[in-house]
DNA sequence: TATGAATGAGTTTTCATTCAT
DNA sequence: TATGAATGAAAACTCATTCAT
């Protein structure tokens, strides 16, 4: 299946990005990872910063709100909350190094920070939709959206958590805490 | 003060790293940011990396737990919760970029990580002093971790969200968040 | 009428070589500009220099003596002049354009130089002979050549001045001079 | 006396760009010309440019309208034009090369063209100046505008035709032409 | 303790050209 | 007659690091 070649560079770019970052893996190595001529890296990806752009833009999924109703179980925001964070798969491998590399380059490139931004608030939206499904009553919007926004932050950090070496914390703490805030709030 | 030419030079460091990231700082440019001379620089830091490890060993402050005291309130874990986010500053510009750096290069430089490790274990641990005090009952353990734990995420998690451009969340609605949830499980 | 894909190619290559010069504009530049994709360009001019010396061969068009006859009218040496550069269109944007870029390679491309000096020889007998229709008296020849050297050289040298920014100059001020010049000598 | 690595550098760039044109001259090219390491080109002359860009700089003489008075002689316009022309030593091989890659250069490079026009200005206000002491009557501004226009055309036109591989014309000429014409004009 | 010229390996990027279809 | 993926040599430029002073 390896006949792409444009799809053998992005797997090479993907890898290496995420092991060693973007700045340190140089066009180069994407090259010979990906077992293409250097040439043909650029034909594809004019500049080093469109590997990445591509990158995200292809292999970074986006999320829509519908889907809450898929995992959403009226009683059980906690377990709601996990069964979320599975359907998008954050804790995977390729998502987190994905999502590593989207971190480390957002400061240095505004096309990168802006779709950090854009999956953070899609992300929020979604669980803002299964905890309404979730729990019975109407949610105060400020509670609800400042416990949506915990989740989310929780499990983006995870990104850096794992990378730094330290165990990878699953969904069930922040999702356990999060939904007895927002039932003791009624 | 700034006859100290090496403070200097780490100063350069600190703000240039922050802005543009480790790998795409220059030596050189650390040097025209202090003033220095190029060769001062590795005078004082033999290595570019030793640049870094120096700003993190005697500027990232370490946080002992007995400062939980001096902001806990018992009764009153949010505003606790507030107050301890403000003593440690991690809102703040200085802080926020030094951990940004910790954030990047954390994945690629190993020493880096072990440093961030450590950061993030003794907030959590300064955390758990905080809720200790300030919740009237004996928590759960269990819940008291993923309470800390889910409040450091966020905190830490604005480094990420500050440089991505969006707006600086504060730390009311997560310690509203946390509180509410520990107080639930009464 | 650009169905003729071979002159969509040199419309390209004439405009870009003009403004980039031709070692600044890439082959691909030139096809996408043409809207031809990169493989017709070769398939028509095997190299990147055949797209040069097509042009030249092809756009800049060789002068006649027995075009004298057409704008000298005697007794008005420096109106005929004048109307020498109109007709030769000398100072019209296509030709400058053609002209800046034989100037520009000459010193690279030998095949290049022997048409800027082809173009210069030519364009000297049709002011000599513009002179001597326009001159009631036969002249001596050397000041006649002189006279059409100068001429000449100063129209050309417009091609220079005008893609330095400054203004173009006309024809009317050398035409005068020369006129003056030539009729002082009786 | 090419102790001076810098000079050397400059040396071997004023050669190459002369023979080959600036774009056809590789930076790797004039080091090794320079018997200097790539980086050191570099060092001097952060970007390519700069290395032409010094040399308009330091070796294009600026002229002062001053320097009329040494080659000005009353009543002998054509000697005294063509003593400018042998002081400024623009005939000069050196001289010639250095305006070839001007001329050649000014049409890409707007930093350069910028220097054309002001090599150009200061040319025509020196032959102006010598005009003017050299012809005993006043003359009409217009007219000496245009005769000092042309000459400085032809003779900067020469770095052109001397490019080409034709007879390089003398200064004879023009100034000849020049002072029958001015001379004319009583 | 200070300095800045020097080095060369490495980086991103460009591009004319080829060639199978 | 047309096409566009493929190639690799070479370009400009960067940079950590060394070292003589």
């Amino acid at each position: 299946m390896t006949t792409d070649r444009r799809t053998a560079i992005l797997d090479a770019a993907e890898r290496l990005f995420a092991e060693s970052g973007f700045d340190a893996t140089s066009t180069a190595r994407v090259a010979a990872e990906a077992g293409a001529p250097k040439g043909l890296v650029f034909y594809y990806f004019p500049r080093k910063i469109d590997l990445l752009l591509a990158l995200l833009d292809e292999r970074l999924p986006a999320h829509d709100p519908a889907e809450a109703a898929t995992v959403a179980e009226l009683g059980d925001p906690a377990g709601s909350l996990v069964r979320l964070d599975r359907l998008l798969g954050l804790g995977e491998h390729s998502s987190l190094t994905l999502r590593t590399i989207v971190f480390r380059e957002s400061g240095t490139h505004p096309e990168v920070a802006r779709r950090l931004l854009a999956l953070r608030s899609g992300l929020v939206a979604l669980t803002e939709a299964v905890l309404d499904l979730t729990v019975g009553v109407v949610l105060d919007p400020e509670l609800r959206s400042q416990a949506a926004h915990t989740f989310v932050a929780v499990m983006l950090d995870r990104a850096s958590t794992g990378r730094a070496g330290g165990p990878a914390p699953d969904a069930a703490g922040p999702a356990r805490l999060v939904s007895l805030a927002v039932q003791a709030a009624h």
